[in-house]
DNA sequence: GCCGTCGATGAAAACCTTTTCTTCTGCTCG
DNA sequence: CGAGCAGAAGAAAAGGTTTTCATCGACGGC
């Protein structure tokens, strides 16, 4: 180990130093360890004068409460776990934002994960909040829904909820009706069938979903809602076109400038996720292509800065903090017992400058 | 209170439901609590014989050691907790993930907290850190550096020595040289510089700076840095035109729509960060001008969408996250009785599209 | 053949706080 | 005026783990 010299490995060593304790205290005070107990922890109405010699001599010694100690004999505490893939994705921080604020209203504290998208870190995660006491597990974001999938999410949801914990899934399926999950999420089906609803209306007839991931339920939602709108339009089946691009802008740019090479016999683009289709203008701009003039595009969720992409994008917002705060609120109205759950939040679209009647048809 | 474990009570099949502890797996594996835990906190070399014992054990039970109780005797844990202003701003995202990422490189535990700007929550925060027993706080972002700073932060500086924590700031000055504080930033005033180099060697001579916080550390730092650029190309002090407005996007957009009202008299905007450059861009767009043809922009951070901008932005790129990297990395490989030290990253600039030569005189 | 040593393991202390159980004091009501 | 009672505060147990100290057996060197 690279780190085993230096002081922050054991602070043992420093015997000079002995952190105060609560008996230091109640002896400065002149009371009992039970009293100090009583005034520091606040659980017990204890007569001013002796409230106030303690609290004087915590403050005179600069006591700090040992949170672990307090843990240990309270049988857990008010801590709440989130996970996300990356807290710079946008979304992400919106919702481990919203987490993090109700979660700090109510006097809890806040642990934020990332899994850098290894579902293998998600268990480790898990088993990590397990041993921390954590009370509230929070799993946000998409997933492939494959037996591995449901086997590992049955295995934690029982897992927490055996040493009381819960556990709350933002975008993803519980598993099964009988496991002990709270399901938080967007409707992502209705939120897709109105944005592709309106490239739509606008006179687009051909466009290309780009953003599916494989499998992943928040994107297959989506893919679903995209797919009943052209039915709703009368348009055959196989006007469907998704391409799979991966995640994020470098996705986005990289699918989008291969499919353009190949084909331009589309008006319209739905990215499934804004960082996509931020990516998907810039290989629209390094075409030589104008959006919204030659193609229309609109995005999904309504990142903070759409609305300065060139031009500002046409999306569907998904109150992403929002979603943090209702996750913890619902978990921690729920009773221990009740069975799994789920909640939908809606979405609505958000009109600004990316989609434009489509261009008269080119002649051949 | 909801969480007094009430559904547990009617689960028939286990009897006890209490939490299975090392004194379970010891009795399981036929050895005393001390094998138990010699083997599964592995820190000793024990037999094979009874090794494997003692996992298969634990196993079987599903045994979870309990962290409170680890930290209790072991006196401390190694956590790193970080304090952003709020993770939704992209680059204290970044820095937060930097610091995440390192952390977990190293098996510590990483706890992200936000103040939202207000000072008071940095207090608890530490405090709460202090009960927690993190072994590294990390203060992040720039702060108006007054009395009440220097005195609160040689505060937590001592507090946190004194129990064998490390304090580290980024992007804000330690209060003092004998203050237990390791200091981590970028050089502004050296990126600022370069970037107003930019433009004045494109020919721009009136330049404002947007943004400005007053007093704020890291952006009085850029606001020197473009002074300095300013004297370097023999330019009156008094072409220094500074504008405080505010933080974020909406701070830009409103102090860049006023700006325009009152006057044209300048051909460049050097925004002290992209958000602001992305408000200003807006209001830019929004009086009917032109970028860059009739006014060149800046920003400050390289956020990843500001390469998304209209037009993308010429920036400075501050690698936030390998801000956070480092860190954590000098804190673990700083000696605890080390004294304060200051280690500054560089900067560079990205040039992307928002910056031309002034137009031409207009005629008065 | 004995002593010193080493390796493996067990017993128990220590970490710090909360909370139950007791004790003690002073007071009120009968 | 005494019994009971309430209020205040102390003693001690409990919570789960690590680590020191002690024990015990075996083994090699003399």
């Amino acid at each position: 180990m690279a780190y085993t010299a230096t002081g922050l490995e054991n602070r043992s060593d420093m015997a000079a130093n002995r952190r105060v304790t609560i008996r230091d205290v109640a002896e400065r005070a002149g009371v009992s360890v039970a009293t100090a107990s009583r005034v520091l922890s606040g659980n017990y109405a204890v007569p001013q004068a002796t409230r106030t010699r303690v609290l004087r001599a915590a403050q005179a010694l600069d006591y700090v409460a040992n949170a672990h100690a307090r843990a240990l004999v309270g049988g857990g505490r008010k801590m709440v776990a989130v996970l996300v893939r990356q807290v710079t994705s946008p979304f992400y921080a919106h919702v481990a934002e919203g987490v993090e604020a109700e979660a700090a209203a109510h006097g809890w504290l806040c642990l934020v994960g990332t899994t850098g998208g290894e579902p293998q870190r998600e268990l480790e995660f898990v088993q990590l909040m397990r041993e921390e006491g954590a009370r509230l597990v929070i799993l946000v974001g998409g997933v492939v829904e494959d037996d591995t999938y449901r086997g590992r999410v049955a295995q934690y949801a029982q897992a927490l909820n055996a040493s009381g914990a819960r556990l709350v899934l933002c975008g993803r399926p519980a598993p099964g009706p009988d496991i002990p999950a709270l399901v938080v999420e967007f409707d992502n089906e209705a939120g897709a069938r109105a944005i592709t609803g309106h490239l739509l209306s606008a006179g687009h007839r051909r466009i290309v979903f780009l953003g599916g991931l494989p499998g992943n339920t928040a994107l297959d939602a989506r893919v679903a809602g995209y797919r009943a709108a052209l039915a709703e339009h009368r348009l055959p089946p196989e006007a469907a076109h998704v391409i799979d691009s991966g995640l994020g802008r470098e996705g986005g740019e990289r699918a989008m400038a291969e499919l353009l090479k190949r084909r331009r016999d589309f008006t319209a683009v739905f990215a499934g996720d804004d960082m996509v289709a931020a990516g998907a203008l810039r290989a629209i701009a390094d075409a030589g292509l104008r959006v919204p003039d030659d193609i229309s595009v609109v995005g999904y969720n309504d990142i903070p800065l759409a609305a300065d992409f060139n031009p500002p994008l046409t999306t569907v917002r998904t109150p992403a903090e929002e979603l943090g705060r209702e996750a913890v609120r619902i978990a921690l109205r729920t009773p221990q017992d009740s069975p799994s759950s789920r909640h939908v939040l809606g979405t609505h679209i958000v009109v600004r400058e990316s989609v434009a009647a489509p261009p008269p048809e080119r002649t051949p």
